[in-house]
RNA sequence: GGAGAGAUGGCUGAGUGGUUUAAGGCACACGCCUGGAAAGCGUGCGUAGGUAACACUACCGUGAGUUCAAAUCUCACUCUCUCCGCCA
């Protein structure tokens, strides 16, 4: 949620902002300023009859206490009326606050200063990239016929178990999942200064909305009822990503300056509805209903959020670095980022197989978009309350960085060679055929 | 699923219709005291809107209602805790 102060105070920088994400929601500050400005007047009068209310019902206490029954009776009749007037007036102002808040919710976050602009992914500038392509004496295969001839993933068995998008990892399949993921937990949490959180699953509507996911994007998450009670749908949903839960831990809560930064780690399935994506029905596991990852989540103080982003970034190419993977950085344009995002780098990992370049990590500032949505603050020495900056970043995503590795690990022989950091994990150096 | 208790500022905790302008305590900040500190004493100290600054307004889990006036009374709801039942 942006500052109303700052939609009110230059309200011709914010659409101009809003327009180079070239979504057209800079439409939408008329109708906030229209409601703004309803509520201010309606307040401004209304609080000026409850001030008289309040004034005169003291006096009628006071003469009661001295039994000026008369006189008390009188002033009684003098008021009875402004009840209604306030009553009306109260609606008013509370009608135009939910248009204004409504709106407010709708509306995404400002693109930082030093954002590209831009209209879709060709846009996004290159940051850097790492490696180089591998290249293959024989014809790299694809992570599904590799998956299929090392049984690491029964595809057609997941779509009796749960329709298409859904995987079932196999023998060394699900050993290298859980490798991955333990390995980077590990590596974030004694490397990077994370601190290991494993958060639920399904969270209320409050979470989604803190975050920025509700009320826009509501049409593309699971919500869950317990047993068969559609009623209580709506209630709970499953996480589309571990941001969810770990951003909201202090929403609401007034934090001391010294907490901060706090910087999160955590390992969570993911759930997508990913509704009308295209390629979902095709075989794979680049997009799917259900994966594995591991967020990386920090609350800092406004002044680090920026140099705090780059660290984020370079704790997620350390993963890819020390797996041996070629990758690049990418930062989005202003038409390609996300809702609540000031600035996000994207980090594409190269699949061999596929010949092309997957996302598996996308790192955003939000800056104090996601805390004014949750009213989290923390308290100044000086004893000032201000929002933190909140960021979020994948440090990585599974399946596509499952994918890339075997792609880019793959042997002649069919094979696949695990990089030494993972074979602890694993415990093995090669997945073979049997 | 059953029974009971509860929800008040950063924390704790009083408060059954009008000196509550939400007591007291803790924590915090500043001052006095001290060689320095602790203790003690004094002052300040909730959040948000509003104002040039005051004033003023709202907020005691949420939402309605009664009243000139509600933390306090009524109704509905939500959540938390304890015990019992079921259960990995």
């Amino acid at each position: 949620m942006l500052d109303i102060k700052l939609i009110r105070d230059k309200p011709d920088f914010v659409r101009q902002r809003l327009a180079t994400r070239g979504a057209g929601d800079e439409k939408l500050i008329d109708g906030i300023l229209q409601a703004d400005d309803a509520r201010r007047k309606a307040l401004a009068e209304v609080e000026t009859l409850k001030a008289t209310r309040n004034r005169v019902s003291k006096e009628i206490g006071a003469l009661m206490g001295q039994k000026k029954l008369p006189e008390a009776e009188a002033k009684k009749a003098e008021t009875k009326t402004l009840g209604d007037k306030i009553a009306a007036l109260d609606a008013e102002a509370k009608a135009a606050d939910a248009t204004r808040d409504e709106l407010m919710l709708r509306l995404p976050n400002l693109p930082h200063e030093s954002v590209a602009l831009g209209k879709t992914a060709e846009d996004n500038p290159l940051v850097r990239t790492h490696g180089e392509k591998p290249s293959f004496a024989f014809k790299p295969k694809s992570h599904v016929e590799l998956c299929q001839s090392l049984k690491l993933v029964d595809f057609e068995r997941a779509v009796k178990l749960s329709g298409s998008g859904f995987l079932l990892y196999t023998n060394w399949g699900a050993k290298l999942e859980r490798a991955l993921i333990q390995y980077m937990l590990d590596l974030h949490t004694t490397q990077h200064g994370y601190t290991e959180v494993s958060p639920p699953y399904m969270v209320n509507e409050d979470c989604l909305v803190g975050v920025g996911q509700f009320p826009k994007f509501k049409d593309q998450y699971y919500g869950v009822a317990e047993g068969d009670k559609v009623e209580e749908l709506g209630k709970l949903y499953l996480i589309p990503t571990a941001e969810t839960p770990v951003a909201n831990i202090h929403r609401e809560e007034l934090l001391a300056e010294k907490l901060l930064p706090i910087f999160y780690c955590a390992y969570t399935p993911c759930f997508r509805g990913e509704a009308g994506a295209a390629g979902l029905g095709t075989r794979g596991m680049i997009r799917v209903h259900q994966f594995d990852k591991v967020e990386l989540i920090k609350i800092v103080k406004p002044e680090d959020g920026y140099a705090e982003q780059e660290k984020m970034v370079a704790n997620a190419e350390r993963v890819l670095q020390s797996l041996g993977m070629h990758y690049r950085v990418i930062s989005l344009c202003t038409g390609d980022m996300g809702f609540g995002s000031a600035k996000t780098y994207d980090i594409e990992v190269w699949a061999a197989g596929q010949g092309s370049y997957l996302e598996v990590s996308s790192v955003s500032n939000c800056e104090d978009f996601q805390s004014r949505r949750m009213n989290m603050r923390f308290k100044t020495e000086a004893g000032e309350n201000k929002f933190p900056h909140i960021l979020n970043g994948s440090g990585t995503a599974l399946a596509r960085l499952f994918v890339a590795l075997l792609e880019t690990h793959q042997q002649a022989d069919g094979s696949v060679l695990i990089p030494e950091p993972l074979q602890k994990y694993l415990g093995t150096s090669r997945i073979a055929t049997a």
